[in-house]
DNA sequence: AGCACGCCGACT
DNA sequence: GTCGGCGTGCTC
């Protein structure tokens, strides 16, 4: 008999070979490819396909290797995001297989309940609802809407306690890296060594041994970032999709562009279980999926134990007079270290300075590969001071004298996140606190220069937790799940750094952004504050992230979005186009918007230069496609075809990112 | 996507 | 003389 066999890694669905009759779909076989002998899974068994030169199965390594629930799952993957069954299964199995893996025998830990705390009275609403769903053994998803502080861990906590109870598994997605340990500490108090985690520190054969062991129902509950929502699990009951806006659940870089977030829904739909989705500030689509009745609303109004949201506070920057820091801010913090109580700064731009400009002849220093300023670093420990591109990474030595017109010194232009650390310690110096550690920094720097080297995020919380010290500075990385009761004072050093990009979610990015920062002050008992510096305090997302109103905000952008005809009214695929030679982009561009402005239901705009027009030497010319939202976009995959030599095309269906 | 084959520059 | 650079093209 012949069978189909998908082979991860290859570009292709599926090969076909001739097989002995006992196998069977979903089984790991050892194939012959192009003189090497591959891993693939049995996906179809007496194929009909004529096609010249089939060889023979080699060997049958593993029966039931992938379920039934699963393939489907990878098949949608495949289909939905125009890519190919083999590339799904890059992520989904292990690249070298163990062979005979032994489970480790344990003791059935049973779940341990000793750190429970007593629900509230809207939390056990919420989790009544979720445990109903899980009794019917059906599929369901809900969105959890949850503002920040009002305990929606402990619903998670709760649901995945009775899930386990019964002998199932939960699946419990987060963010990234830097947030694993966070909600892994909530639940191993909780459930002891029945918690996994699948983080991207691992070593490939731990990550071969967890997710074979995870396979035989070796741990009840996983916890891990976006790729976590491929691995096989026995009996899983429940799937959970933390801060389910997060723009890290998305693929972006390469095929398959699939967002674990809908992934997860589809899982949940081929599996027949219940899938909770959980945000202060739920994706735009999300919300109107509640609202249409696709997912079940349930709602967190208030923060635990009756604490207010903090106030927030809006600084006009115009009116600052060019400072980073305004007056108003500073003497906030001043007031805050005074009281011994603890503060987090948050802007969202790495280095000390992301200009480096020439006062006499308005020479900016530029990334050689891609055309665009250089980010001025100071000098660390270890790296002397640098120039670097924060789009390729490319860096070179600081230069000082205009190499334009050498008439003078270059001035920094802005701040980023070095240059507000040397002013706050500033500050700090100037009030001589008495710290009692002299040689322990009061300010803790945070960013992806820092969170660089393994496990110094989690150093930086820690101390930061325990109070040693009073400041915690930085980028993207302060802004998430972080629950410090010490905090009083949040301050937004600039809001509107990406509210500036050319983008049709840089209103809901900067609201969830500024919102989610907002939430990390006030969360023990003494109340907190919010400064945000702003360039446009009557902008929407500003003004809605202020009074942490989402509805009102969903609202206004909802407007926006119909208007323009932008998700959730249509479905969005965007087509970018990428080459050295900038004119061989072009033709091609051009050549496939013809193409596609022939086609029924689709409108096609552009082509026009990515916002990074240039990186890496390779321009990039983009265009954007708008399809009716139940437009069977199969038909597109076609494109695939249209690389050549000069210019590679990707294609990302639902992008986050439009530029 | 990988991985081989293939045809030109700097090395023991 | 070869090692290896990455351009090109194929995989049941």
């Amino acid at each position: 008999m012949k069978v189909d066999i998908a082979i991860p890694r290859t570009k292709f669905d599926f090969f076909t070979y001739n097989a002995q009759d006992n196998l069977q779909v979903g089984d790991l076989v050892l194939v012959p490819l192009r003189n090497k002998l591959k891993y693939g899974i049995v996906i179809k068994i007496n194929s009909q396909r004529y096609i010249n030169g089939i060889k023979d199965v080699k060997e049958l390594i593993e029966e039931k290797f992938i379920s039934k629930n699963l393939l489907k799952l990878y098949k949608w993957i495949a289909d939905y995001y125009l890519s190919t069954l083999g590339e799904v299964l890059r992520l989904t199995v292990p690249s070298k297989i163990l062979k005979k893996y032994e489970p480790i025998e344990k003791p059935a830990a049973l779940p341990s309940l000793v750190k429970t705390s007593v629900p509230t009275y809207p939390q056990s609403n919420v989790i009544k609802r979720i445990l109903g769903a899980l009794k019917t053994n059906y599929f369901k998803t809900f969105l959890l809407y949850g503002i920040t502080g009002s305990g929606k861990t402990e619903v998670y906590l709760r649901c995945v306690d009775e899930v386990v109870k019964k002998g199932g598994r939960a699946l419990i997605l987060v963010p990234e890296i830097s947030m694993t340990h966070l909600i892994y500490k909530r639940f191993h108090e909780r459930f002891g060594n029945d918690v996994v985690t699948i983080h991207s520190s691992l070593s490939d054969k731990e990550r071969k041994r967890l997710w074979y062991a995870i396979k035989q129902g070796e741990y009840r509950i996983i916890i891990g970032p976006r790729s976590a929502i491929f691995v096989p699990i026995k009996d899983l009951k429940i799937i959970i999709v933390d801060e389910e806006h997060d723009h890290s659940y998305k693929e972006h870089d390469r095929m398959p562009r699939y967002n674990a977030r809908d992934v997860a829904v589809m899982r949940g739909k081929f599996e027949n279980i219940v899938v909770v989705l959980g945000s202060a500030t739920p994706q735009i689509e999300s919300f109107r999926n509640a609202g249409i009745g696709k997912y079940q609303l349930l709602t967190l109004k208030e923060r635990i134990d009756n604490r207010s949201l903090p106030e927030v506070e809006i600084i006009d920057l115009k009116k600052e007079n060019r400072k980073f820091i305004s007056p108003d801010l500073e003497l906030k913090i001043e007031e805050t270290l005074k009281k011994n109580e603890q503060i987090i700064l948050f802007l969202n731009r790495r280095g000390f300075a992301p200009n480096l400009i020439c006062p006499f002849c308005g020479f900016v220093a530029k990334c050689p590969y891609c055309n665009l300023p250089m980010v001025y670093h100071k000098p660390g420990k270890k790296e002397s001071a640098s120039l670097s591109c924060h789009i390729c990474s490319y860096k070179s030595k600081k230069i000082s004298i205009c190499p334009n017109c050498a008439r003078g010194t270059l001035l920094y232009r802005g701040a980023g996140t070095q240059r507000i650390e040397e002013m706050v310690n500033k500050i700090v110096k100037r009030l001589a606190l008495n710290h009692g550690q002299i040689d322990e920094p009061i300010v803790l720097r945070l960013d992806r220069d820092i969170a660089r080297k393994r496990g110094q995020a989690e150093k930086i919380f820690n101390i930061f937790e325990q109070g040693r010290a009073k400041v915690l500075l930085g980028t993207q990385l302060v802004t998430k799940g972080l629950d410090f009761p010490e905090v009083t004072l949040v301050g937004i050093v600039n809001a509107d750094v990406i509210l500036n990009f050319p983008d049709f979610r840089s209103s809901e990015r900067t609201f969830q952004i500024l919102t989610q920062v907002a939430g990390r002050s006030g969360r023990g008992k003494k109340p907190g504050k919010v400064l945000m510096q702003t360039y446009h305090p009557e902008q929407y997302s500003i003004l809605f992230s202020q009074l942490q109103n989402y509805p009102k905000f969903y609202s206004q952008e909802m407007k926006f979005r119909k208007e323009l005809n932008f998700p959730p009214f249509s479905k969005l695929i965007l087509l970018r186009f990428k080459g050295e030679d900038e004119k061989a982009v072009w033709n091609q561009a051009e050549k496939i918007f013809a193409i596609l402005s022939r086609m029924q239901n689709i409108k096609a705009f552009g082509p026009n230069n990515s916002f990074y027009y240039k990186i890496r030497k390779k321009y990039r010319v983009f265009i954007l496609l708008k399809t009716p939202k139940t437009f069977r976009h199969g038909k597109l995959r076609f494109l695939n075809s249209y690389k050549t030599k000069n210019c590679t095309l990707d294609i990302d269906v639902d992008p986050l990112e439009v530029f």
